[in-house]
Formats: C-alpha cells, structure tokens, sequence
DNA sequence: CCCAACCTTGCCGTTTACGTGAAAGTATGG
DNA sequence: CCATACTTTCACGTAAACGGCAAGGTTGGG
C-alpha cells in the first residue's frame, strides 16, 4: 500500500522535506535548493506532490554538508564530487538490470574508482591542511625557543631580580 | 638605520599592490577587499598614497589564501583566527616597547597560545576530512568484497547461472 | 616635461547560497 | 468539516566576496 514510489525504498518511513532537513541539519530551503542544483532528487514524491526523503537521500544529504561545512568545498566542486556518486546511482540501476556476474563486476569497480577519486580528492585537502599545521608549529617552535632563550639569560641575570626561579621549561609531550 | 616607515620593514624592497597580489596569487581587488574587511593593512604607504607591501605582508597573504582556498574558511571566520595573530602585531609593538624580560616571556607564551588555537582549528577541520575519508574508504572496501563474492560464486557455480544473490558467503581474499 | 601605466577611492554589478514572503494546495487532529 | 501546520512553486531580497568601471592622482622612463 504505501509502495506507490519508484526506487527501491524498502518500505521504511519517508520523511517529509523539514523533516529530513532537521534530521542532518539543514533548513528545508537548502535542501529545495540542493535539489536545483541537480545535486539530488528526493526518492519519492507524496500523492500532493510533497518530497519524501529515504535513507539514502539523508546520506547524502549528509555527504552534502559534510562536503561544505567540513571541507568548505562549493556546490559546484560538490556537484563534480557527487557525479561519481551519481555513477553510483546509474550503477544501482544497471547492477540490477543484469545477472551478468562480469558486467557486475564492471560496475563494481567503477564503483571502486569514484570512491578512490573522491578520497584523493579529500586526502590532498588534507594534505594542504597538513602543511598549514606544520608551518604554525614550527612557527610556535620558535616562539618556545624565544622563551627559552630569554629565561636562560634572564637566569644569568637573577641575582639582579631576586624572583623565584621558573620551573623548568619542560614541555610535555 | 634610518627608517622612514612606521613598522620596521627591514629596508627590503616594498611591492606595490598588483605585484605583492601576483606574487601570492591573488588579485589586487581582492587584497583591497581584506584590507578593508580588517583583515590586514599594507606595511606602509607610498607619498601618493600607494600601498606598500612588505614580506611579513606577503606571508599574510599566503596565509589567508591558504585559510580560504585550502581549508575553506569564510573571511569572517579567517578574521577571528587572525585576530590571534594580531596579537602578534600587538606583541610586536608591545615586544620591542619592553626590555623587561617577564613581559617579553609573557607575550611570547600569547603568541604560542594563539598558534596552538590555530593549529588546533586545522586539526579539527583534518579531522572530520578524514572522518569522511575512513567513510569512503569503508564504502570502497564494501565493494570490492562485492566484487570477491562475485567471484567467488562465479567460480562455485561455474556451470550454473546466478539466479539469486546469496548473501553470507564470505570467503577468505 | 610628458605620457603610459599604474594607483587611489567610490560605486555599482555579479555570483553563490541561500532567506523570506506570497498565494495556493495538502495533511491531520479534534 | 474545519483549523492549523506544513507543503508547493514563484519571486524577490540579501550577505559574502569579489569584478569592473569611472574620475582623478602618482610614478617613472624617455
């Protein structure tokens, strides 16, 4: 009875679009906007022609804002990141078309691919953040050696100012 | 030294606006446009106005390129890192203002605080990157064991067809 | 001294990623 | 059956982050 949707939703409980948004975080508009865009469509629409979000749409979702808010990536570097995603989506499609177990297979690791890719994509990300840590490090390295330097002569120089002597300049780990 | 700059430039060639933004890859319009959302001001100004960019400017500028391009910061959120190392300009004042070494030390432990909170800022942000880098990964991983299933029945059922997935036969790689 | 090439401020235009109604239809507890 | 809350599309509004032009001033080589 409440099978009336195309894709395969398993019969669990569709959400309606403030619900699916408040679930990962997002206001109903953005997910309209999302769906503009050609970053996804929702899996089913009600008799009155409401949306109506499955499981998946909410990973995706998800992805989705992961990709902006963690990565900071824009919706049109999100939409290239998600073409492979969408891949999948053709996949899941022409996966079930066949029984042929090597066009599967075929399918399969393109699927592998665009999972690589939209790693590689992430981890050089990664990387460039990497490289921002270890230049503030460094450069709070040398701000320690400053501090050093300054309380070894200040040291020299105590008898001048007959402070309690520091304790010592052991960084822990 | 003579100087006839405010803030001790060192002597070193100053770059006018178009050559300080090519150096760093940005464009003059936009470093305009940070200088007056506050988040940097050009070392000096020439007698007709001109603005003059020193190397600690050029760093700052790579550093909010960086901030913007690599990790996707908003201005407004590369503004609040910065206001830590405004501070270092503070403390650049305020450092060599004060020959007493307490304060000296105090400043710099500011300084390292402030790098930390940056540093610490980058990690978050690598963190949850990787977070969706593990979640790919695992998606990855899930389809290549598809794809060993697959083979695996293929080759079990080699002169059968495959009328229907069956799941649970993991076998060893 | 002159002129091209750069710079200045000021201001308006544009794209992105939504926010915010308006007008009309839909779902639902009482 | 009705009120209320939610939904639809359409449309305009907006903040961020610049782009681009105008009108005028500055630099620097010839």
């Amino acid at each position: 009875m409440t099978d009336t949707k195309e894709r395969p939703t398993g019969g669990v409980r569709l959400l309606k679009i403030q619900e699916a948004a408040a679930e990962v975080g997002l206001t109903a508009r953005s997910v309209r906007y999302y769906e503009e865009m050609g970053l996804m469509r929702p899996a089913a629409r009600s008799e009155g022609d409401y949306r109506l979000y499955d499981e998946s749409d909410l990973e995706r979702l998800r992805f989705i804002k992961g990709l902006r808010d963690d990565a900071g990536f824009s919706l049109a570097e999100i939409s290239r990141l998600l073409e492979d995603e969408e891949a999948r989506e053709r996949y899941h499609a022409a996966y079930h078309a066949t029984a042929d177990p090597v066009e599967r297979i075929r399918l399969l690791r393109e699927r592998v691919a665009s999972f690589e890719r939209q790693a590689q994509t992430l981890r050089t990300k990664i990387n460039r953040l990497a490289a921002m840590v270890d230049d503030t490090e460094a450069r709070r390295l040398r701000s320690l050696a400053r501090i050093a330097e300054i309380e070894a002569a200040s040291a020299d120089l105590e008898h001048a100012y007959p402070a309690q002597p520091e304790p010592g300049v052991t960084t822990n780990p």
